[in-house]
DNA sequence: TCAAACTTTCAAAAAATATTGAAAGTTTAA
DNA sequence: TTAAACTTTCAATATTTTTTGAAAGTTTGA
């Protein structure tokens, strides 16, 4: 396989591989692009590489820096504005780690404990709800915990150690 | 909160939770009606409840049993079919889990390596595609391991000590 | 201050995805 | 074998999401 056509095929995977987590193609390819890429883009860089509109562009960009994983650079003596992203990916999964759990799991952990605490009014159906939403509850705390601690921190040696003890 | 409300607030938070994994809602909300209904339901009851055409209910019904975490169950004396949810959320999880490895993480694993594994022709580009997708490989490989091995199997002891490791 | 060089916004259009419902298919019991 | 009781399929439709592109906004240097 030569260069471009393992950079298109890795850019499209990223592309089809994030539709499939709840994050849009533009976005990923994007985010794809620039973590292969040696140099920071600039927004026309982009647009061309990709094809992509410049507004699709821009709003994917400020999505992608919300996200923490792609910043902005300024070249100097250059005006327009060039982006880079993490390049370090043990960085760039405790940020998505972070930002997943903030967004998501924290809110759901959140309304699986308001429906767990509803009171026992000791019908069946009542029963089954608080017993499977709390095992939700616990496993999402769980989750939230191995997301934040294991992959998250600098640390690490315990993913490590882990990934050892299990391989 | 009154069963009803927290019945359909659980529903309906299962179901925009789906979408952001990539789930469709009927597909999530059929799924959590299932998980906290004491008694296996019928395609009637299920379309009822969630207000769901035949149709949708049908081929939703399909998915949720190929993923292996919704079974179909007879009662004696009746025609029609009832279909139940996986209730333990561990083997939930662990069912999860190893789909989306087969699905989604084993495919990409397997693009990642080939794609790290294109000639290094000694220019910066192919440098940084061959490093970054090389670390990405690495990095998805030990997902692979950590949902296969500690969300699942029966085991479990692992994720337990994690827990109060990390705790 | 102006205007060139950019970036952002957002209404409209396009594309992708989910849903419907009726026809076709299947199973069962008599 | 038939017909009632169901389930599945799938083309058409509806809904949601993404993308475009041009106008509005911003920044900078002269």
């Amino acid at each position: 396989m030569k260069y471009d056509d393992a950079k298109s095929k890795f850019i499209s995977t990223w592309g089809s591989l994030g539709t499939l987590w709840g994050i849009n193609k533009a976005m990923a390819q994007i985010h794809a692009l620039l973590l292969i890429s040696p140099e920071p883009l600039s927004m026309e860089d982009i647009m061309e590489e990709l094809h992509i509109s410049r507004g699709n562009t821009s709003m994917n960009l400020r999505q992608l820096m919300d996200w923490g994983i792609v910043f902005k650079e300024n070249k100097i003596g250059e005006r327009k504005e060039f982006f880079t992203s993490e390049k370090d990916v043990q960085e760039l999964a405790r940020q998505i780690a972070k930002e997943r759990s903030r967004r998501e799991l924290q809110p759901t952990i959140k309304i699986l404990n308001d429906v767990s605490n509803i009171k026992d009014d000791g019908t069946d159906k009542t029963k089954e709800l608080i017993k499977q939403t709390k095992a939700l509850h616990e496993m999402a705390e769980t989750l939230d915990i191995m997301m934040n601690k294991v992959v998250g921190q600098g640390n690490n040696w315990i993913t490590k150690a882990l990934v050892k003890l299990v391989k």
